[in-house]
DNA sequence: AAATGTAGGTCAAAGAAAGTCAAAGTCAAA
DNA sequence: TTTGACTTTGACTTTCTTTGACCTACATTT
């Protein structure tokens, strides 16, 4: 089995009914007898988003990497569309998921408006051939943390 | 946990209903075994004047430390944070103003996961030299965006 | 007024984590 | 048997925290 499973399985065993986990990449990567880059590498390729996962971490001393895991039990709506967005997402396309959270009732209007103005063009002020992709990334991690506990 | 984060959490205590309080540096630092110059790490990163809340101080016999609370209403305040929030800003000074607004009761617990989301370095997938500005430039669209109509 | 003691202030170096990126390795499928 | 996706590795970078040496301001004595 390759190492990268190991600590795949590894850190969802941490998830015991716990619905976030905290990880120490040097701890984790000597535990594991890798590089700490190693473990940036299971984070990158199974935690993601669209595996229903949300990831955060801090540097410098007490540093540590937090990894949420979002429960699908509820509304698996959301979760649906969070894995069905690819690596880039126009505005408009955006906003059409966003009336329809609205007229599904699964977002307020507060929300519906954050979610908006966070993924528009005009305040995305980045080389437009980058924005597509950012706003995906944007979009999918704000709709993880919008499904309900 | 952090020692920072510890003398942080202890200094908020502190407000228990007043919205001005007093230390000393060096009790301060001898209560959490640190050197002193640490409390002025605390205070620099964390009660900053655009956090809103502002210091000042004594040195000398009977010197000591005077943190308070900005206080004004909730649309104010927003503005306040709105204006005062320059071109740039980092991760860590976004998240100090969003439990700041938790504190205050001006954002949800949503709004606030939303805000930090839309923020964060792991999402904010550009140029490291570009993001800060990106960041100041979502973080002020999705505040005023918050601010009651 | 000068000297002394008592606070707090500043700043840079050292330390502690995590992040990035690309090169090199592996392995199965075409 | 070559290709391409996935994995492993490590050098280098960035961010945040801790520490300490030295500085400045105020108060009290002499």
């Amino acid at each position: 089995m390759r190492i990268s499973d190991m600590i795949e399985d590894f850190i969802k065993d941490l998830f015991d009914d716990e619905d976030s986990i905290d990880i120490q990449r040097n701890d984790l990567a000597e535990k594991f007898n890798c590089v700490p880059s190693q473990i940036n590498y299971v984070i990158s390729t199974r935690f993601k988003p669209s595996q229903g996962y949300y990831v955060e971490s801090k540097r410098g001393g007490g540093g540590h990497i937090t990894i949420k895991k979002i429960k699908i039990t509820k509304s698996n709506y959301l979760m649906h569309i969070i894995s069905s967005v690819g690596d880039r997402i126009t505005a408009q396309e955006v906003s059409i998921f966003i009336s329809n959270f609205l007229s599904y009732g699964i977002v307020t209007k507060k929300e519906a408006k954050l979610l908006k103005v966070a993924t528009s063009d005009n305040v995305l002020t980045v080389d437009p051939k980058d924005r597509d992709s950012l706003r995906a990334n944007i979009f999918k991690n704000m709709l993880l943390n919008l499904v309900e506990d």
